[in-house]
DNA sequence: GTTGGAATGAGAATCATTGTCAAGTCAGTC
DNA sequence: GACTGACTTGACAATGATTCTCATTCCAAC
């Protein structure tokens, strides 16, 4: 019988099962450091390069989810498996998980009519949440 | 009189119009250094570190769009006034501009829906195009 | 032509992320 | 229990886009 993770193809090992330990822990957006220092105070001695390797394999497994700040540096967050974006509050960073089919099939429609392929996209949606 | 440009804040300098210039030349998006390299192959002789704080103001001013594309480089492109969206070529960064009532409207009920106001959003679609 | 603030640019610095590779780990096999 | 071979780890170096530094240059206004 094979030894790895079927959805990562990654084996279960100790650093991989804190860093999804530190991922259920929480709820908000955090970078691959942020996470880091997350299991540092922990107790989980886990090397930074192992983050980022796990975050990624994660990501692509659709486990988690990431995206990118204003900034560029790339953050996580545990999400739902299905496609999603995210209404985000700009000043406390609340976070909700929205799925809109029909802008799905717009995005879809709109590059199938220019002759695009390998359609990817990217949508979040920023305002001020009401307790804000 | 100020010799500011009222809308950037900034001189008129060789440098700056060679920029300019450049932007108005191409309709697809750039990175910094390759319109960097367009300005040398023009034979303007303008330094990186300019280049980037042009396109900053620019952008600032609403003169240019700039977007991430999904490897986290910033990248730059004449824009009409009117807000919209891009359909963006990830190998040669051809680019359609795209309007969307749907979506428009689709965001400003779901920002709604959950109590969020003072609502903005990004929404990018990456794609490979015919020619590439 | 003087002058003071803005602009420039070469190079250094930043900094998140990725690559390298020797050492460690693990499952299955003998 | 040792053996094997593939996967995993992590300290450290390397990358690469962007930003910073600061001495020098430019320029509009007086
Ligand atoms: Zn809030
Ligand atoms: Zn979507
Ligand atoms: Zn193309
Ligand atoms: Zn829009």
């Amino acid at each position: 019988m094979t030894s790895t993770d079927p959805s990562t193809g990654t084996r279960p090992t100790r650093q991989r099962r804190a860093i999804a330990g530190v991922m259920e822990a929480f709820d908000d957006f955090r970078s691959a450091q942020e996470i880091h220092g997350l299991l540092s105070q922990r107790g989980e001695q886990v090397g930074l390069s192992t983050v980022y390797r796990a975050l990624q394999s994660m990501a692509d497994a659709g486990e988690i989810d990431s995206l990118r700040t204003e900034s560029g540096e790339s953050i996580y967050r545990r999400c739902s498996g299905s496609h999603h974006h995210h209404l985000v509050c700009r000043s406390c960073g609340a976070t909700v998980e929205v799925e809109g089919p029909t802008v799905e099939k717009w995005t879809r429609s709109v590059a199938a009519a220019y002759g695009y392929s390998d359609v990817s996209h990217t949508l979040e949606i920023f305002g001020t949440c009401g307790s804000c």
